[in-house]
RNA sequence: CGGAGCGUAGCGUAGCCCGGUAUCGCGCCAGUUUUGGGAACUGGAGGCCGCAGGUUCGAAUCCUGCCGUUCCGACCA
């Protein structure tokens, strides 16, 4: 490709709205433009690079026997209200206002309604169908460029099978394939076990890319035995241990306190393990309200996912008007003991399983209790996983330590089981005749989004820094022109040796009139791989010079021998 | 949805407090010189100062409302 001919609006300076590595140089180097608030134009170079990663992650779908296909985007809502996930996905849902009809956030439904009449004998069994769709969701807040946008391109697969056994086995090629993808698109990736959010299903397993831009935080032990995303991770610790002391709860005067903190200084605590830290939640559910009050250790903290697989999504922190009503108190105040509303759940961290001596809210403003026994004291209560895990504990085979970091999310695949073959009716039958519901995976990647991540990951104050599959071309072909006609007759022949002869993708800086550091600079910015510069200093001997964008490394070479170091040089 | 900020030429900005018809840099166009790491000079084009209303002789500037957008948080896959 000729840069006069190529449409590449490369910008000199960081755009003032953008934060993030990848956003910032996207659109530096011509990627991408905003349209609004997270929807993003592909600009041609951009578009080349989502291409690679979409002919990727088709030929590995392919590979284990994918069919692509490619959905409406837009669907009746209807479909959706029969799943309930109408309801479910509310606002984040676009809504087609004069027709009732919904831009697809993913395309579960849409999937089933074909799978329904087309797959209805286990002799149809085992499908893997997938699709690169535009996906519609209307984010809050869309941030970071691509990597959180209201539209986006998706990898969406779906497996149908007629076993639970099928179905692992489905689920096992899909999570190979994925290693596949995202080892040839260059990242630095980990996979962790998940949470399987809205959508529903059992096991779960996200690709997560390492990047301070990430959205999530994830949890690996550091002999990487063990990798969760930090909504579901459990770690090692020792249990609050139970004195057995027997002493009598009661009740003391604490004013103002109403933070753990506050309250370990004014009983002199150093260890807040047995400073219990309460919390209120309401589980709101078609028989009106369930209300739960979770306790952990005052240094903990409670996973609010975790709580959310225990009860569904509907879970949330009960308000401060609420919490009065059911407490008898205010935040601050609240503990397990002496509860105003009797018809409460509590539920307790492991931790504190059969603790005493704890310190608690006595559910009157100013007031806590110390000396509580959980196995005296509270009636009905159950012990859950409910603390988030800290950075340096132990992992639960007590072998490792666990770290935090921030990941970005590239891919999702999850077991979804029968729950839209069931709420869609779509069956099969069995060799014994027997209808049963089609038992689905589901799977997705972000085509921007692992663009992005790849960005986040390799670049320098220069700009980005292209290899392997993901390298939009392989060489930039720099020709130093100025008045040489020999610059300008070596380039072109250089150029069409490359482009012509070895079929290399090669961009051709052919522009006329352009300073050498406005070149060096550009090439360095959009980050292809090998550059190869012709300059009248260097030809008048003969030669030619390549650069490698990564290292920075420098051969002056005879002319002649241009064409083969390029062609070892790509190779790396 | 809560908090904070921003909206002036293609991009980045000054001016706003204290009202008088918009500043500078980059980029763009023409010309001359230049040509290996974002050139110099000369000349030029380009603006409903986000929108609407109000105050005023007069509004980019003050007031009200709205819209857009960014960041933090909440929410979300």
């Amino acid at each position: 490709m000729r840069l006069t001919k190529f449409f590449l609006p490369t910008l000199k300076d960081d755009p003032v709205d953008a934060v993030t590595a990848s956003h910032k140089l996207m659109i530096r180097a011509g990627m991408i433009r905003q349209l609004t608030s997270g929807v993003y134009s592909s600009l041609p170079f951009g578009l080349i690079v989502f291409r690679k990663v979409e002919n990727i992650i088709r030929e590995e779908m392919n590979a284990i026997g994918g069919n692509e296909f490619l959905l409406p985007a837009i669907s009746p809502a209807e479909l959706w209200a029969e799943t309930g996930r109408l309801e479910d996905y509310g606002d984040l849902m676009f809504r087609i206002k004069n027709r009732e009809l919904v831009l697809c956030p993913t395309h579960e439904e849409v999937f089933t309604s074909i799978a329904k009449p087309n797959l209805i004998s286990y002799k149809d069994l085992p499908q893997v169908w997938y699709q690169i769709q535009s996906k519609f969701r209307n984010e809050e807040r869309p941030r970071a460029g691509v990597l959180r946008g209201r539209q986006f391109t998706m990898k969406d697969a779906y497996s149908f099978d007629s076993s639970w056994e099928a179905l692992d086995r489905s689920y096992n090629d899909m999570a190979k394939a994925y290693r596949n993808i995202f080892t040839r698109c260059g990242l630095d990736f980990t996979v962790v076990s998940a949470h399987s959010g809205a959508m529903g299903g059992s096991d779960s397993e996200e690709f997560m890319v390492p990047a301070g831009a990430g959205e999530d935080n994830i949890v690996i032990s550091e002999d990487g035995s063990y990798a969760s995303n930090l909504e579901v991770a459990v770690s090692y610790k020792e249990k609050v241990d139970r004195k057995n002391s027997d002493l009598a709860a009661e009740e003391f005067h604490t004013p103002d306190i109403k933070t753990i903190d506050e309250l370990a200084d004014f009983t002199g605590t150093k260890d807040k393990s047995h400073l219990a830290k309460s919390r209120v939640f309401v589980n709101a559910g078609k028989d009106g309200n369930e209300y739960v009050l979770t306790l952990v250790c005052g240094d903990d903290e409670v996973n609010e996912m975790k709580l959310q697989n225990y009860f569904g999504i509907n879970i949330r922190s009960a308000h401060n008007e609420e919490l009065m009503e059911i407490t008898g108190a205010d935040a601050g105040s609240i503990g397990p003991v002496g509860l105003k509303n009797k018809n409460i759940r509590i539920i307790a961290d492991l931790l504190l399983e059969d603790a005493d001596e704890l310190v608690s809210g006595a559910n009157k403003n100013d007031y806590h209790l110390k000396n509580i026994d959980l196995k005296r004291d509270v009636k009905g209560i159950e012990y859950k996983d409910l603390r988030i895990v800290k950075e340096g504990e132990e992992t639960s085979d007590r072998k490792s330590k666990i770290k935090i970091t921030r990941a970005i999310e590239v891919g999702h695949i999850f077991k979804l089981g029968t729950k839209y073959a069931e709420s869609l009716g779509a069956t099969f039958l069995d060799a014994e005749g027997k209808e049963n519901p089609v038992i689905m995976g589901s799977y997705g990647i972000g085509v921007e989004r692992t663009a992005a991540s790849y960005i986040e990951q390799n670049n320098d104050d220069k700009g980005i820094i292209w290899k392997g599959e993901l390298a939009p071309f392989k060489v930039i072909l720099i020709s130093l022109g100025g008045k040489s006609d020999e610059v300008k007759n070596i380039s072109e022949e250089l150029y069409g040796q490359l482009s012509n002869e070895k079929k290399i993708e090669t961009l051709y800086d052919d522009r006329e009139g352009v300073r050498p550091g406005v070149k060096f600079n550009d090439a360095d910015l959009i980050g292809i791989p090998v550059q190869l510069i012709i300059g009248e200093k260097n030809l008048k001997e003969g030669n030619v010079e390549i650069k490698k964008r990564r290292t920075g490394e420098r051969f002056i070479i005879r002319k002649e021998d241009a064409l083969n170091k390029v062609m070892e040089l790509i190779k790396d």
